[in-house]
DNA sequence: TTCCAGACGTTTTTT
DNA sequence: ACGTCTGGAA
C-alpha cells in the first residue's frame, strides 16, 4: 500500500484515488495543488500505468522543474511494481534517474506546451512543410528532425520589423503601431484564436483604421518565418494543433497519453484548451488543476473560461473542491478572501486555514517610494532579528522596475538579496549574439540569425545585411558562402564581411554538433574585441558567455541546445550576481514580481508601491476585465504571506514620472476593499521622510516636512485623528 | 548607407 | 531614467 497517505488530508486523497475520465480539481491557493499533482502521478505509476503513457503539462520550465523533483523524491521512498519502471533487482525499488533526463523512461513526459510541442515537432515537422536546405543540412546522427529554429519573442519582433518597412508608408497618418505592438497583436491573434480585427477591436482600437496593412504583414510575417525555417512561440503551439488533425499522428499520441494531467489550467489559452482536447480524444482521463481566483495571464491569451466551462466541454466530469488551506493563517486569508469576493465571474470558494490564529496584515503608508525602501528594509531587519530566516522573506511588487528605489535601500542596510526576473541569461544581448552565430550554421536560412550576425560587422547596416540575405538563397554549400559578400557589396561593406568570414571559417572547422566547440570559436573571434571595446562591462559579459559554454557541454546536439536556449529552458543562472553579495549561511531575501511568485511561500511577505496608478496599474485598467485580473493578481501577492503581511505604498508619487507607471498618489483601491477590522492600520503611525506622527497624542497639530519639488522643504500640518491616506489629505 | 547625437516615449506580466 | 527612434551629417 502506498506509504505516503498519511501526508494527504482527505479532500487530497480523494483527488488522487479518482478513477477514469475527465476532472477538474479547483485548488484554492496554498491548498497544496503541487503536491496532489504529483502523488497522483506517482499513484497511476503505481498502479502499474507505464511513465509514456502519462503527461504531465506544467506552466512555466520551473514548475516542471519542480513536479519531476518531487516525482523523484517521492518515488525513492516509494515501492513501484516492476511494471511500471526499473525496479532495483536486490530490493524492488524503483530507482529514479536523473531529473530530466527522460530518456530514461522513469519519468513521465513533463513541461510546459512549449516543451512537448517542440519535443513532437521535431520529429514531425517535415509533414507540415518545414525543412532545411537539404544541400546544406546535415546531422551527424542520421539526420532525424528538420532542423528548424525557434525564434524567441526578440527574433520574431525584429522580423516582424523587417515585414512593416514596406507598410508603414503606405499608412497615411504618420502614426504606425511599432514592431513591439504589431508582434503582440499577431500573438494575441493566435493563441486567442480569433482574426486580428478581433484582436484590435477588443485591444487595440486605436489601430483598427490600418487593420488591413496589420493583416498583410501578419501574412508576411508568415511567409518570412516558413522561408527562415523557423517557428516562432505560437506557431510551436498552432502547428502542434495542426498536426494533431493528422488521423495518423493524432491516433498515436491520442493513444499513447492514456493519462493527461495539466496544471494551472486557468492560464491556458484557447489553442492551449484545443491541443489537450484533442489528445484527451483517446482515453478521456484528464485531470486538470487550477484557481480561477489565480489567473493573471490574460495578456498572453490566457483565458479563465477554459476553466470556468470546463464542466461544459467536458459533460461528465467530476469536480473537486480543495479549499483547505495549508500556509496562511486566517488574519491573512480573510483579506484575501474579501478583496476577491468583489470579482463577479469565479467560482466560490472560501479558504480555511489550519493555520493558529496569528496577525493581522499590516499597512504602512510612507511618505515617498524611498520612505517606502527604508520602511522596508528596517523591518526586514527587525524579522531577521526575531529569527526569520532570510529566504522566509519576500518583497513582492506589480511591475520589475518597482524595485529601484528598495535595491539601493537594502544594499545600504546590508541586506542580502535574490532578485527574480530582469533580464534573463538567455535575453542578454551577447548571449543571443554567440546564440546567432550558432543558428546560421543549424538552420541556414535562419534570417534572423543572419541579420543580427551581420549588422556587427562595420560598415554593414540593414540594407547590406538585406542583400546578403537575399543573395544566400541561391547559396547551396558551405564554401561558397564565402564569396557571396565579395559580389553584393560595396567596397566600404567588404571589409566587414571579410571579418564575418573569418569567424565562418573558424567555426567551420568546428565540429558541427559540438556546441561548445563553436561557442569557443565565436568567443576566440573578432566577436571578443567588439565586446571589449564597445562595454565597460565586457569581463561580465565574458563570464556569461563562458557560463554558456559550460551549459552548451551537456549537449550532444546543436539542435537540442539552441531549442532549450530559445524555450528558456533547464538553465537557470545565478541571476545578476554583482546583485548581491555573499554572505555565509547563502540564505537570501526575495525580490520577486507578483507573476514569478506565482506557487511559491513565504513566512514574510511585503507587497510595495498598493498605490493608485502603479497597482493596479493604469495600463491594466484600460483593458477589458483588467480590474478584475488585477485583482486576482493582488490576491495571488497575499496568499504567497504564511505568517506576516506587510502592505505599502508611498504618498506621494515620485518625482519627475506622476504621469507614468508609478504611482499617482494615493492608495490603491484593493486596500479600500479590506475591512478596516482587518488590518493593522498605521495611517496615523507613518515614520517616513520627515513625517512623523503620532496619533496617541491627540489634539496637538503636527508638523512635518513636504520633500514634494525637492527644493525647499515647508511645513505641512495635519491634525490628528484625521484619516491620513494621501498626501492630499492634507 | 551608416553612424551619431539628441529627441522621444516608455514599461506589466512569460513561453 | 533608460533604451529606442529620428533626422541629419559623413
Amino acid at each position: 500500500m502506498i506509504e505516503y497517505e498519511k501526508d494527504l488530508n482527505n479532500e487530497q486523497w480523494r483527488v488522487i484515488e479518482q478513477g477514469d475520465g475527465p476532472c477538474l480539481v479547483l485548488a484554492g491557493a496554498g491548498s497544496g495543488k503541487t503536491r496532489v499533482i504529483t502523488y497522483r502521478v506517482a499513484y497511476l505509476l503505481e498502479k502499474g500505468i507505464k511513465p509514456e503513457n502519462i503527461l504531465l503539462v506544467t506552466f512555466t520550465n520551473k514548475a516542471a522543474d519542480e513536479m519531476k523533483k518531487r516525482l523523484v523524491q517521492l518515488m525513492a521512498s516509494t515501492v513501484i511494481p516492476a511494471a511500471s519502471g526499473n525496479p532495483d533487482d536486490s530490493t524492488g525499488h524503483w530507482i529514479p534517474n536523473q531529473v530530466g533526463n527522460d530518456k530514461s523512461g522513469n519519468l513521465p513526459w513533463a513541461g510546459t506546451f512549449h516543451h512537448i510541442a517542440y519535443k513532437i515537432l521535431k520529429q514531425y515537422a517535415p509533414v507540415l512543410g518545414y525543412k532545411n536546405n537539404p544541400a546544406l543540412y546535415r546531422t551527424a546522427a542520421g539526420g532525424s528532425g528538420s532542423g528548424f529554429s525557434v525564434l524567441d519573442s526578440d527574433d520574431s519582433e525584429s522580423l516582424i520589423k523587417l515585414c512593416a518597412k514596406n507598410y508603414k508608408i503606405e499608412g497615411e497618418s504618420k502614426k504606425f503601431p511599432s514592431a513591439k505592438v504589431l508582434q503582440s497583436i499577431i500573438s494575441y491573434a493566435r493563441n486567442s484564436e480569433t482574426t486580428i480585427n478581433d484582436v484590435l477591436e477588443l485591444k487595440y482600437p486605436q489601430w483598427m483604421i490600418v487593420g488591413d496593412q496589420i493583416k498583410s504583414i501578419a501574412d508576411e510575417y508568415y511567409l518570412k518565418k516558413k522561408e527562415a525555417n523557423s517557428m516562432d512561440f505560437d506557431d510551436l503551439l498552432v502547428n502542434f494543433l495542426n498536426l494533431l488533425n493528422n488521423e495518423q499522428v493524432l491516433k498515436k499520441f491520442a493513444e499513447q497519453f492514456k493519462y493527461i494531467l495539466v496544471d494551472e489550467y486557468q492560464d491556458t489559452n484557447r489553442i492551449q484548451a484545443s491541443i489537450i482536447k484533442k489528445l484527451a480524444s483517446a482515453h478521456k482521463n484528464l485531470l486538470v488543476v487550477g484557481d480561477d481566483a489565480q489567473s493573471i495571464y490574460s495578456f498572453r491569451a490566457a483565458d479563465v473560461q477554459n476553466i470556468l466551462q470546463f464542466a461544459k466541454d467536458y459533460p461528465d466530469a467530476k469536480i473537486f473542491k480543495l479549499e483547505t488551506n495549508y500556509r496562511s493563517s486566517q488574519e491573512i486569508l480573510q483579506v484575501a478572501n474579501e478583496v476577491i469576493a468583489n470579482n463577479v465571474k469565479q467560482y466560490k470558494k472560501e479558504l480555511k486555514s489550519l493555520q493558529p490564529a496569528g496577525l493581522k496584515p499590516a499597512l504602512h503608508p510612507q511618505m515617498d517610494q524611498s520612505g517606502e525602501a527604508e520602511f522596508v528594509a528596517q523591518k526586514i531587519l527587525e524579522l531577521i532579528k526575531n529569527d526569520v530566516p532570510e529566504n522566509e522573506i519576500a518583497v513582492l511588487f506589480r511591475a520589475a522596475h518597482h524595485s529601484q528605489m528598495l535595491e539601493m535601500e537594502l544594499a545600504k542596510a546590508g541586506i542580502v538579496y535574490d532578485y527574480r526576473g530582469g533580464v534573463r541569461f538567455f535575453e542578454r544581448a551577447h548571449v543571443k549574439d554567440v546564440l546567432a552565430y550558432l543558428r546560421i550554421l543549424h538552420n541556414f536560412a535562419d534570417t534572423a540569425a543572419w541579420m543580427r550576425v551581420l549588422m556587427h560587422e562595420e560598415g554593414i547596416g540593414p540594407a547590406a545585411a538585406g542583400k546578403i540575405v537575399e543573395a544566400l538563397k541561391n547559396v547551396t554549400n558551405t564554401e561558397d558562402v564565402k564569396i557571396v559578400g565579395q559580389e553584393v557589396l560595396g567596397e566600404k561593406a567588404r571589409a566587414g564581411w571579410y571579418n564575418f568570414v573569418r569567424i565562418w571559417e573558424s567555426m567551420l572547422g568546428q565540429s558541427k554538433t559540438d556546441a561548445s566547440g563553436l561557442i569557443d570559436a565565436v568567443i576566440g573571434s573578432s566577436y571578443k574585441d567588439y565586446l571589449e571595446a564597445e562595454f565597460i562591462d565586457s569581463k561580465d559579459r565574458l563570464e556569461d558567455l563562458a557560463q554558456l559554454q559550460i551549459f552548451a557541454k551537456k549537449y550532444s546536439e546543436l539542435e537540442q541546445f539552441l531549442a532549450e536556449a530559445s524555450l528558456q529552458e533547464s538553465f537557470q543562472i545565478t541571476n545578476n550576481q554583482q546583485r548581491t553579495t555573499n554572505n555565509s549561511s547563502g540564505k537570501k531575501v526575495v525580490l520577486s514580481t507578483i507573476h514569478q511568485a506565482k506557487g511559491l511561500e513565504w513566512s514574510a511577505v511585503f507587497i510595495l508601491n498598493l498605490s493608485s496608478g502603479a497597482f493596479p496599474s493604469d495600463r491594466a485598467l484600460r483593458e477589458d476585465n483588467g480590474l478584475e485580473e488585477e485583482r486576482r493578481l493582488f490576491y495571488v501577492a497575499v496568499t504567497r504571506a504564511k505568517k506576516h503581511l506587510y502592505l505599502t505604498y508611498p504618498m506621494v508619487a515620485g518625482f519627475g514620472r506622476q504621469s507614468f507607471g508609478g504611482s499617482d498618489g494615493g492608495p490603491s483601491i484593493f486596500l479600500g476593499e479590506i475591512g478596516s477590522d482587518l488590518l493593522d492600520d498605521h495611517s496615523l503611525l507613518s515614520s517616513g521622510n520627515g513625517l512623523v506622527l503620532n496619533d496617541e497624542e491627540a489634539g496637538v497639530t503636527y508638523e512635518l516636512e513636504d520633500h514634494r519639488q525637492g527644493g525647499a522643504s515647508k511645513p505641512l500640518r495635519i491634525k490628528p485623528g484625521s484619516f491620513l491616506r494621501s498626501v492630499e489629505d492634507l
